[in-house]
DNA sequence: AGACACAGGTTTTTT
DNA sequence: ACCTGTGTCT
């Protein structure tokens, strides 16, 4: 039997209410995934059926974390007869509506084996329409107008309403061509998802019935990040038998910018009258400085559900304050204080996190922690799989599974080059348009060959040749019982095409060329473990492709090991923890930041400054600079209304400092003597 | 096709 | 300051 003895009185509430909709607000740090899971646990030891659990979160992360807690709560069934144990589901909200329409998609117009775009790729799709409309008076940012894109289709009309009127009506403008465009590539992007989810489930009900009847019991995670249409979702699945357990926390809702709406928890009674809400608010992971603190500054917002963090780990060390005169000096003590903390307290680099509001914000200091010799590692930025070279291998996969996916086809047709220049594919695009087909299918169209001229047709020839050659092989009936197929197949088709010499070519320094080349054999050497074994190999590829859109962030784990200081924005930080947290650059305009004013979104930023408090386990620093480097101009900066929330008592000011060794060189001699100090 | 110069625009990010 | 996209020249 599940033992439930250690969870507290609200938490075992949380567990053991098991039908009907329930709200479990759960503040930070309040044992959250630990209640979800044995929830779960609880529903199968309690008789539900394993297979009828459906448990939702938007990172994989969170969904593995998950998983694999579930999986040390409930008992492994008897693996005696052959056929396979069921286990509750727990995935995202895209890997799930991906597993509902790989089995219906057809119903809607499309191939069973539709690509997923990512946001590179809707990118370039926008970026062909807007070409083609050639708005020749201004140029629109591509990427803001797919963002209100995003927003329409996803229904998020009243975040939209502050945005730019001519970027709105330029969404609007767009959709049409699109959506069609995708649609012609037998592509969906991560929106469609779910929202092709809900056509599937309005259109054709006998679908809809049979997830209903699958999904008994429904959990959602961090619920205040959902989007119209997954709350939607979240309602086509539970509005009939009502067994919805929502989890999240109003007061960590930060990513509004992209459509989450908070209101989908705070009215939560409007939609489930009689759901039974349950507060967790003791904190398992700061002191009760920082809880004091935290309650403090999100109490200045109006329209939440209250909510007041307690612990029971004492008071701790008062919250430190920094003024600093520019970011460099903001850098230098950062890391300076890191140091000292090494040497006289024993804290580790691992238990410290540097956390800030702008990507950029990173730069200086990341320059004064290689200077100080301390290891460090960023969290997000340029993901390995925006690299270029990683994009073309994905182009070229995807081609070779689906040679009408327009966007890959236009990605690898000149790389290496091939004698297709930019104006031959413009022609053929044309070509295409006109014809309501695909680039490659205007490819084969001897009428359409005729327009060109005779060495260029060649090219033309030679190209459809080698995909088409490519797929052949892709398909071959001998390769379904070789695991490595897809990686002889991959690397012989980049190969032939003289991929790796042009990427040698390309690259000036010969390191970092073969650096590139590893990767990529890497990468290939990866399709291995692809997709089900014994499984064709186009149904391996799809599965491995899917896998790396719906799952970049999956290599980057290992980064993370060792002892070294983590840098990371307040948005990534959301669900980690760390004991010694620095918060830099509490300034107007950075946070809040500037562009939050405009759009009125003051609230979201104080909940990003909660968030920020909460990370940290026993102390907190936090600093702000009179000057900053923007834009390469030193702008003057003033402290951020949001300091003057913390209540005095809790904070106190750092001393004043004599000033550090200015020069790169004089720096490290100084962190080297501070280490022989301390030895 | 590739190298170079110039203009413009700089929040947050998962799937 | 720096990165991206575009345009021009070879």
């Amino acid at each position: 039997m599940l033992d439930l003895s250690s969870l507290n009185p609200q938490q075992r509430a949380a567990v053991e209410t098991l039908r009907g909709p329930v709200l479990i607000l759960a503040g930070a740090g309040t044992g959250k995934t630990r209640v979800i899971t044995t929830r779960i646990a609880h529903l199968i030891a309690r008789g539900v059926p394993p297979g009828q659990v459906l448990g939702v979160t938007f990172t994989n992360k969170a969904a593995r974390e998950m998983q694999e807690r579930v999986n040390q709560l409930i008992p492994r069934p008897p693996a005696a007869n052959d056929q396979k144990p069921e286990r509750p589901t727990i995935c995202t909200f895209h890997s799930l509506c991906v597993r509902i329409l790989r089995q219906h998609i057809e119903r809607l117009g499309y191939k069973r084996n539709f690509v997923i775009y990512d946001e590179s790729e809707q990118l370039t799709a926008v970026k062909k329409i807007l070409h083609h409309i050639s708005s020749r008076a201004e140029k629109p940012d591509p990427a803001a107008v797919l963002a209100m894109l995003s927003r329409f289709r996803n229904g998020g009309e009243r975040a939209a309403a502050f945005a730019d009127p001519k970027i709105r009506a330029l969404a609007e403008h767009v959709r049409g061509g699109y959506e069609s465009a995708l649609k012609a590539c037998n592509a969906v992007d991560f929106d469609d998802l779910i929202l092709l989810t809900l056509r599937l489930f309005r259109g054709f009900p006998d679908a809809l019935a049979a997830c209903r009847a699958r999904y008994r019991h429904v959990m959602v995670d961090e619920y205040q990040d959902t989007n119209a249409a997954q709350f939607e979702l979240v309602h086509a699945l539970t509005r009939e038998h009502r067994n919805l357990c929502v989890v999240g926390d109003d007061d960590q809702s930060i990513y509004g910018w992209r459509g989450a709406e908070i209101a989908n928890l705070l009215d939560m009674e409007k939609f489930f009258p009689e759901v039974k809400v349950i507060k967790l608010e003791q904190n398992y992971r700061s002191t009760t400085t920082i809880l004091k603190a935290a309650n403090a500054v999100i109490q200045h917002n109006a329209r939440r559900r209250g909510k007041s963090l307690w612990s029971q780990h004492g008071i701790g060390e008062k919250i430190t304050l920094f003024a600093f005169a520019d970011d460099d000096e903001e850098a230098r003590t950062v890391v300076e204080e890191i140091e000292f903390d090494r040497g006289t307290r024993r804290i580790r680099w691992s238990d410290q996190a540097i956390l800030f509001r702008t990507n950029q914000q990173s730069r200086p200091l990341e320059t004064a922690l290689r200077q100080g010799g301390v290891r460090y590692h960023v969290v997000g930025g340029q993901s390995f799989f925006d690299r270029r070279e990683v994009r073309d291998l994905l182009a070229y996969l995807k081609v070779g599974l689906n040679p009408h996916d327009d966007i890959s086809l236009l990605r690898i047709a000149n790389v290496p080059a091939r004698g297709l220049s930019d104006a031959t594919m413009q022609r053929l695009l044309g070509a295409s348009q006109e014809r309501h087909s695909s680039v490659f299918a205007a490819m084969k169209d001897p009428q359409v060959q005729t327009a060109f001229v005779a060495k260029t047709r060649v090219s033309l020839a030679s190209f459809v040749e080698t995909v088409e050659q490519a797929r052949a092989r892709l398909q071959q009936p001998g390769t379904v019982n070789d695991p490595q197929a897809l990686r002889t197949w991959a690397d012989g088709l980049l190969t032939g095409v003289g991929y790796f010499d042009e990427l040698r070519r390309s690259e000036k320094d010969p390191e970092a060329a073969e650096n590139r080349v590893r990767n990529l054999k890497e990468l290939i050497a990866s399709l291995d473990g692809a997709g089900a074994p014994g499984a064709t190999p186009v149904a391996r590829l799809e599965r491995f492709l899917e896998d790396i859109t719906l799952d970049t962030q999956r290599e980057e784990e290992e980064e993370n090991h060792g002892d070294v200081v983590t840098l990371i924005t307040m948005h990534s930080c959301k669900g980690l923890e760390f004991p010694h947290v620095f918060i830099v650059g509490l300034e107007e305009g950075l946070l809040p930041h500037a562009r939050s004013k405009v759009e009125g979104t003051l609230d979201e930023e104080r909940r990003l400054f909660y968030v920020a408090i909460t990370r940290a386990m026993r102390t907190l620093k936090i600093s702000h600079c009179a000057a900053r480097r923007k834009y390469g101009q030193l702008t003057p900066c003033h402290p951020s209304r949001f300091l003057q929330e913390l209540p005095k008592e809790l904070v106190e000011l750092a001393e004043e400092r004599e000033d550090l060794p200015m020069t790169p060189e004089q720096r490290k001699e100084w962190f080297a003597a501070m280490r022989a100090t301390f030895e």
